[in-house]
DNA sequence: AGCATTTTTCACCGGCGGGTGTATAAAAGA
DNA sequence: TCTTTTATACACCCGCCGGTGAAAAATGCT
């Protein structure tokens, strides 16, 4: 019928994503999207619409990936504190790999002038609330596993989403590693030992 | 002389700093900062040089004024777990406040593109390492009252100086206070707990 | 008053921002 | 082969960006 695209679109979009991320949306000019994507003004426009549309399906990628690499985990059947901890410290371990030192884009979203549109903030809200979500849900199975039924899973599952969105944040800090691992170590000492005893 | 200015240059620095304080660097255009001071263009060219280093003045400013309000308790002779407490309780409560949202400009900046000029790192790496030397210092104060000379000083700064950064670069972030005063309480009760018992 | 000096006003500059219109190229169906 | 449909290449649009030039206005000094 008609001539075919010369590009994949999901690889396009997962470039994209890159090219955000690191950048942010606003510093992010549809010229580095070029760049990025290798494709031309006008093949872009036509798949994706606007720069605005695309940021929004970069953030819902983003969304899947990372729930699935992170969040998963702690939000398993069985997961208990051990989850907890692994999935935090592969965080901050993983900012020494490939676009580590970038963080979580939609941490850093959260604090970019577009977060005000509602279809950015409706994202951003909900990638929150699902990491609240799972913490209470595996720190509460391991209180229930120690039968302290009353026992502040609320608190410790706020707690915990400041620790890692505050991870993320720091990311892109001139702080050291060795001072992040110090952050998260110690955090979890928290976590435990309120776990441990009331 | 000559033609008197029309304008204190201390007052304008004041509110120039508030422009960048509440957009960032990149964000705030020469249009931002004329409407926040009132100045006409080649007014403000004339007294400042360039955005730039209108930029490094108002970190100065902004880093005596936060220097004072917080850190400065902290830094007293006598110093203690008390004042560590205080300064931190302060500064969440301060979100609420005027200027509040916008959290720490420094904390901001060490995450902006700018950040990368030798001039605006050397401020911030500066002003990151009198935090952490300020809770250094109380936290150890507080250790040696308690006669406990092989302690984790070291530690406990560190993880303060992360609490700290993190609850301003939190407070730009749709997370609600109450989130924010539960993630300083229970640093604070680590801190506490630390400190009374090794 | 007249001059020297500085500040102010305002028009202007080239460059880059997001986004579009047009012409051409490539495919499928007839 | 010819038509239809869609994708590409590329020139182009206007508005905002940081920064400047030139002339007017306001003062102190003589």
């Amino acid at each position: 019928m008609a001539r075919p695209r010369e590009f994949d679109e999901e690889e396009v979009l997962t470039r994209a994503m890159g090219q955000f991320w690191s950048a942010g949306y606003a510093l992010t000019s549809v010229a580095d999207l070029e760049r990025a994507t290798g494709l031309g003004r006008k093949s872009f426009y036509n798949a994706f619409g606007n720069k605005r549309t695309l940021f929004l399906a970069a953030l819902d990628l983003f969304a899947s990936i990372c729930g699935e690499r992170y969040l998963a985990a702690m939000e398993a059947e069985d997961a208990g504190l051990a989850e907890v901890e692994s999935v935090m410290r592969r965080m901050v371990a993983d900012r020494e790999g490939e676009n580590g030192e970038n963080g979580c884009l939609i941490c850093h979203t959260s604090r970019e002038p577009i977060a005000d549109e509602p279809e950015v903030k409706q994202r951003v809200d909900s990638y929150f609330s699902r990491i609240e979500k799972a913490f209470h849900g595996a720190i509460g199975r391991e209180l229930e596993r120690r039968r302290r039924p009353d026992s502040p899973a609320d608190e410790l599952a706020a707690f915990m989403t400041g620790v890692l969105i505050s991870v993320s944040l720091l990311a892109r800090t001139p702080l050291e590693q060795d001072l992040l691992v110090n952050y998260l170590e110690q955090s979890l000492t928290h976590l435990g030992s309120r776990i441990d005893s009331t």
